[in-house]
DNA sequence: GTGAAAGCGCTAACAT
DNA sequence: ATGTTAGCGCTTTCAC
């Protein structure tokens, strides 16, 4: 492993040139620039990290915590985030919290050891008191997620208007007995997709029925239990929104077996455009993220945040959804945006 | 930011006794090593990452370099690898190559600067003379890739295994006109896979076709061409092997809409066992990788290469995958080893 | 059992 | 335009 000091030997100069060749300082002559660059090439010198990162007081690499890598939405996600980091030449550590509050902390860590000049936190486990006091070793990025009165840039999706455009959707089917699944309600993105659904369905006159909602839903076979209950129930809804395609899929692919007709007996929306979505039959009505864009977004921000060195800032980035619709709510599909 | 100093000032005594404390060094006095504790809960105090590495010449991290991470399997493969590097204390740099030599190249280099202390391929699109010359500076391992004559370990399935169990199933069932997809037979893996099912078929005395052996076949919109092949052939095959669920789901899914019942017109085989197999009606039957115990194979093989300093050296960690039986090929599923 | 001091490889004042 | 020098924060001989 060759040092920057052999460089220097070999060209018959200073350290300080060489470093000014390698990070394109002015003030070099042309002829001493080509005299290191032939003793690099002659060495095969590179740089090395841990130096520079000490020196620099940064690593170029961002933490991205992540609950599990294999969820489609979560892995769609990590793929633009790191293709946005790389563009601005930045590496990416994967975190996976695993939902754990505890491992989300060790996580967490890594800003005050230096390890990364940033986090991105695709979920939050912990109470916000906790995250808050990391922010005063780095910049803290949330994509995908929402959370009140903190101080950190948000990049999420408009969730209140996609609820809202899913179930103005389903109304204007003609659909008057809608059912609605959740993973949850302890989450702002996931109360707001709620609120903008009842919306839509209190200003045509409706409401969900008690027995039409569904909550902690998330799964394939959550989906299929779920169509065991409408399957029971004499006085079932004619359309159901289930929050994941997955729990879509589950459903319509439990009720074609009980030969039920997708969407004539039961339409059913489902929720980020999973593959499966245009592999089943029929094909599934579900809602498009802009993981891409707010990817790009997160990135953007958290290098941003990084050079101006000021952690603490509340900024909200909006984007919207796309409803594609497809035949599990239709006979004829189409895109619309939710906006 | 308090450093080691600040520590030790505030607790009365040296760098080296902190440090002592820090590493869990024996010959430290019980009262020095609370004096320290205490000093450092007072500072909030965290070694810095940079220094270390600089320092021990060691960063704690590995680079993995994937074509592709929301390929389901891949992100997969990514999970575990996670996991199983999180238990040993490693974080993992995520690198996507997109199938470019160009990119494989510039993150193999994070070896040359140390900001990795191991590299683990997952796929491999530069001649080895190349990837050869970067085992200078930290071990590579392969992992779900087979290269002939080089010196590194590495982590894979038996392909040979599972296509010859995929052939004998189809076999076993009646099937004599039996169609194959692949990818590609440039890599080793898949010219295995091939070479397993192929001896299966001349066994029983038979070979696939020409007009059925499709090439550079990998997505659910070649499933679906193929599909219209055969259906445009009079003298279709009444099995076929996908080498990958999405061409099975593509398959299944367009042969379903001209009304082909599937297995009886065509029994399909998918690989990997992704979600879509057991959403898909009929369910598919498919070929389950050892994904967990080959990522911690990996792991354990590139730390125990860190830990050695010795990164030249040919092993093979081999696997045996599971072929899951399921309707597409069958009426009554079961399970079954490819052993 | 504890401390002084050297140095990992790099960059940036500062001086020339 | 180039070089000298002082650290970044840590670990580890070596000496006591």
């Amino acid at each position: 492993m060759s040092t920057i000091e052999d460089v220097a030997k070999l060209a018959g100069l200073s350290r300080t040139t060489v470093s000014r060749v390698l990070n394109n300082h002015p003030y070099v002559s042309e002829e001493k620039r080509k005299l290191v660059i032939e003793a690099m090439e002659h060495l095969g010198y590179v740089p090395n990290s841990s130096a520079r990162s000490l020196r620099n007081r940064k690593t170029g690499i961002i933490a991205v915590l992540i609950p599990k890598i294999s969820t489609p939405f979560f892995s769609q996600l990590i793929e633009r985030l790191e293709i946005a980091a790389s563009e601005k030449n930045y590496q990416l550590i994967i975190c996976q919290t695993q939902y754990s509050d505890k491992k989300e902390r060790t996580y967490l860590d890594l800003l005050k050891t230096k390890q990364v000049d940033g986090v991105i936190m695709t979920s939050c486990e912990n109470d916000w008191k906790i995250i808050d006091a990391h922010l005063d070793y780095g910049p803290i990025v949330l994509c995908n997620e929402i959370i009140e009165n903190v101080e950190v840039p948000m990049v999420f999706m408009n969730q209140m208007k996609s609820g809202y455009t899913i179930a103005k959707h389903l109304i204007e089917s003609g659909h008057r007995k809608i059912a609605y699944c959740t993973n949850g309600t302890d989450k702002v993105t996931l109360q707001a997709r709620e609120t903008g659904f009842k919306r839509a369905l209190a200003e045509a006159g409706l409401s969900i029925h008690r027995e039409d909602y569904f909550q902690h839903v998330s799964s394939i076979s959550d989906g299929k239990n779920i169509f065991h209950q409408l399957y029971h129930n004499c006085n079932s809804p004619t359309a159901i929104f289930t929050g994941s395609d997955s729990v879509a899929a589950g459903i319509i692919s439990e009720a074609k077996r009980h030969g039920w007709v997708i969407p004539q007996d039961l339409a059913v929306v489902g929720f980020d455009n999973m593959e499966i979505t245009e592999l089943m039959d029929p094909m599934i009505t579900t809602v498009i993220q802009p993981v891409e864009t707010m990817a790009a977004k997160a990135i953007d921000v958290i290098v941003d945040k990084i050079h101006k060195k000021q952690y603490r800032s509340r900024e909200t980035h909006e984007f919207t959804a796309t409803l594609a619709i497809r035949e599990s709510t239709l006979v004829n599909s189409k895109l619309v945006a939710t906006s």
